[in-house]
DNA sequence: ATATCATTTAGAATCATTCTAATTGTTATC
DNA sequence: GATAACAATTAGAATGATTCTAAATGATAT
């Protein structure tokens, strides 16, 4: 929905250029704050940057067991952590499911949410007028609040699930 | 922030007829479900109705167990579940911390949390443009999706914590 | 080599929520 | 008033994501 990438030339490549920028301020990120970008780290990185799927921390999980077998889970919630607290990751919460998180775009942004499939989208933030409208520190002047944070998440069901449930079959189009 | 009556007569009176109607609605929406409105979950309807606190299952198991000691948690997640089923009730999920219920309101609407000490309070729908710039079904026609609700809540520290962790004692402002 | 300190680990603990199977309460019918 | 039928309620177990704990491992500097 939302590309996440100043449409500069062909898709593709800035499109990796952004991820490869992404990926050097969240190693900068780890070193300001004196924590080391260890190998397993490096690649919990990569997994979460590597699709805009909003992986969940089972998910990075298991993009870094791939590389390094063993891997313990309580090493991904460490480190998604540490991300949080350095602003280099936005976590989405869900109290039925588990969390997802989004490393490309760490600040307030709307999502998609398809309540049949799980899957969380960017939504492209020329639909939302919120943030622009009301962002962060005109509310907080509103209302006294010290804002930080603004959760803008619409819920239903995907253009595959529909097709899929009207369908005949009723299979599924989405995972 | 938010009043949740429209203004005409005194606050007071106008307020106690708007959570009438709402218990009046709610107690409805259990009949035509087919479930009985029975005392306990008169009690709960009432107890989830009585603050704009929007209340988590254990608090409202606790009003219940004030009138009907011995009532089990089962019995409010029970009565909650058929109450969202019927849309008489809004869910506000965290995975942090419990999911907390608004009865008054049930339908999307803005919040403020505080991080601090997890107030939830309702947001003067003046102050958040999403909804009405973006309904559900221009949402909806935009995307393919079929949209069902929209959650649009500010994050941040409420003016009582605020004051607290300023002042020299540190003391908490709000529970 | 060794001391130091961060990183990682397995597994236990936590906590909100859901599930299960048994019990209780209510109502209608005989 | 007994009883059948069915809904409501219960205690406690199960679940599942996340956090905690204490020990083990790894890296670095002396």
């Amino acid at each position: 929905m939302l590309s996440t990438v100043p449409e500069t030339t062909t898709e593709c490549l800035s499109q990796r250029d952004f991820i490869e920028s992404r990926l050097a301020e969240m190693k900068a990120a780890l070193k300001d704050r004196g924590v080391a970008v260890t190998r397993k780290r490096a690649k919990l990185l990569e997994v979460l940057l590597a699709s805009d799927r909003h992986p969940s921390a089972s998910e990075i999980h298991e993009g870094v067991q791939d590389a390094y077998p063993g891997t313990s889970l309580a090493t991904i919630y460490n480190t998604i952590e540490i991300l949080k607290e350095t602003g280099q990751v936005l976590e989405i919460e869900f109290s039925a499911s588990a969390n997802r998180y989004d490393g490309r775009i760490p600040v307030s942004h709307p999502h998609l949410v398809c309540l049949e499939c799980e899957k969380v989208e960017d939504m492209d933030t020329d639909m939302d007028g919120a943030a622009r409208r009301y962002p962060l520190d005109r509310v907080s002047r509103a209302t006294g609040y010290e804002i930080v944070r603004l959760r803008t998440d619409y819920y239903g069901t995907c253009p595959e699930c529909l097709e899929a449930s009207s369908s005949p079959t009723g299979e599924r189009g989405c995972i």
